[in-house]
DNA sequence: CTTGTGACTGTAC
DNA sequence: AGTACAGCCACAA
């Protein structure tokens, strides 16, 4: 069973609307994760997500607007392909624009 | 109990 | 622009 802090996060996750993103820190201030190194707590949350899970974790990407997670040798941009498929624009570098994308919690 | 690692961020050079 | 360092916390061994 997942600690609740983890579900809070996840929690948190799930709220993203689609075709936008957030960062780890905003993610860990909604999620009211204490501390400076909260957005750490919030990938390790991420990262204890199971394969079947329902929660958009690609939509959580870090402060450069890249998406970050371990690249894996056998699906190297998956989260990249998953905000694609909703309309999310990357650049050359596997950027997106912040600045447009990021998710806000009230509109 | 200690040590090492990690889907991070911000500041400094 | 990129690189380096520090901060702080959870978890596994």
């Amino acid at each position: 069973m997942a600690s609740e802090r983890n579900q809070r996060v996840w929690q948190v996750v799930a709220r993203i609307p689609e075709g936008k993103v957030a960062t780890y820190g905003q993610i860990a201030a909604l999620a009211g994760l204490p501390g400076r190194s909260a957005a750490r707590q919030v990938g390790y949350a991420l990262s204890a997500l199971s394969e079947d899970t329902q929660v958009p974790w690609h939509r959580v990407v870090n402060a450069k607007g890249q998406v970050s997670l371990r690249a894996d040798p056998e699906r190297p941009d998956y989260q990249r392909w998953l905000l694609e498929a909703e309309g999310v624009a990357f650049g050359l570098g596997g950027v997106l624009d912040l600045a447009r994308y990021r998710w806000k919690d009230e509109p």
